[in-house]
DNA sequence: TCTGGGGTCCTAGGACCC
DNA sequence: TCTGGGGTCCTAGGACCC
């Protein structure tokens, strides 16, 4: 199978509609204004040379980065670009496509030379949208998405059971899909540090570290092995959210809850618009600094939106009220389909 | 330097039932 | 009076991804 990421896809289609900005270094987030509470979504390959990077709080960037061009985010342009790349991904011969965000997508296929029908692809998807693209091809899903970090930019990688261990086995564990700052530090203190030891690593002491599904699935990570088929089937949301950082901390109790009550109501058009009922409620409030606490509820499938919004100011309540508010996040669970994907539980709270 | 916004899934622990 | 074992549901929280 193969895997396509766009390269910079939202620095790229911001320099598409802005050929001056080419060769600059570009930094978009939030509003583009550096003087707020934002982060940066993506760097330009030039930004990137100054230190810029994804995640990188926008004050910061711009501090590195002084000539850089800072554009605010414009979800709609993306969407229409990643449609335009996912329509052009379909349109290859034999191809099953299973999309993964604005600018990534596996591809199932069934070819003697995966590295020319990966060739195909790029040509196919720079004539149509002017987007450049780097490809992974892999005997699994995981092997190919990893593959695609040594294409870029514009490139091609190979990555399978045969060269696994040479390309990944020293690396460290950071470096796999699926394991981030947190658990490589716990598998640090266990002594695994690269990718061989976690393919190694005794199953007993991960699965005591990690329980019994994710301690299985690190190791299986660690040898590059995992699901095998692109999977089409349309997507089902299991819930919408909406989620604010305030430039300024909130500190009324009235101000709180009519935020919350903004922000309800716009997931509870998402939500309404899916014709699904809510089954679960979540409520996320990040105290000034660094303190996240969730409080979540199950409620009625049958209940109106009135009651609905009751609920929630039931889980607004549990607002400690002496702690400036600093982000507020509302989410709805809906219920799901009979058939949706199997070995779901459908039980969950919100967050 | 001090952290967006939209998602998914897993785990722990308590309540409750038989 | 003290106490088993299995199962389900719910809440809270952690971690990861793009």
């Amino acid at each position: 199978m193969l895997h396509v990421d766009l390269d910079q896809f939202i620095a790229a289609v911001e320099v598409l509609r802005r050929p001056e900005l080419a060769g600059r270094p570009v930094i978009v987030g939030g509003r583009g204004d550096p003087t707020e509470r934002a982060v940066v979504s993506t760097a330009s390959y030039e930004a990137r040379a100054f230190g810029v990077g994804s995640g990188m709080p926008l004050r910061i960037a711009a501090r590195k980065a002084p000539e850089a061009v800072l554009l605010p985010v414009d979800a709609p342009a993306y969407t229409a670009a990643s449609e335009e790349v996912m329509a052009t991904l379909r349109a290859q011969p034999g191809a099953t496509v299973q999309v993964l965000g604005w600018d990534e997508a596996f591809i199932g296929v069934e070819t003697a030379d995966p590295e020319g029908y990966a060739r195909a692809i790029q040509a196919a998807v720079l004539e149509r949208t002017l987007l450049h693209c780097s490809v992974g091809i892999g005997d699994t899903l995981v092997r190919a998405k990893i593959a695609t970090d040594f294409g870029k930019p514009r490139g091609v990688f190979r990555l399978t059971a045969e060269n696994w261990t040479s390309v990944m086995g020293d690396l460290p564990t950071k470096d796999l899909w699926g394991v981030g700052s947190k658990i490589s530090r716990r598998l640090s203190a266990h002594g695994i540090l690269t990718v061989s030891q976690l393919a190694d690593a005794d199953t007993n002491l991960l699965t005591a570290e990690f329980g019994p599904k994710m301690g299985l699935w690190y190791r299986q990570l660690g040898r590059g092995e995992g699901a095998t088929t692109v999977d089409d089937t349309p997507w089902v949301a299991r819930g919408h959210s909406r989620e604010t950082t305030f430039q300024i901390d909130l500190v009324d109790r009235a101000d709180i809850e009519q935020a919350v009550r903004t922000m309800l109501d716009q997931v509870l058009d998402d939500v309404a618009a899916e014709k699904r009922p809510v089954v679960g409620l979540g409520l996320k409030v990040r105290y000034a600094p660094f303190v996240t606490k969730t409080f979540t509820r199950r409620v009625s499938t049958t209940i109106d939106r009135g009651a609905v919004i009751a609920e929630a100011m039931a889980l607004v309540a549990k607002i400690d009220p002496d702690r400036p508010v600093r982000l507020l996040g509302v989410r709805a669970e809906m219920a799901m389909p009979d058939d949706a994907r199997e070995g779901h539980t459908p039980t969950r709270g919100g967050w």
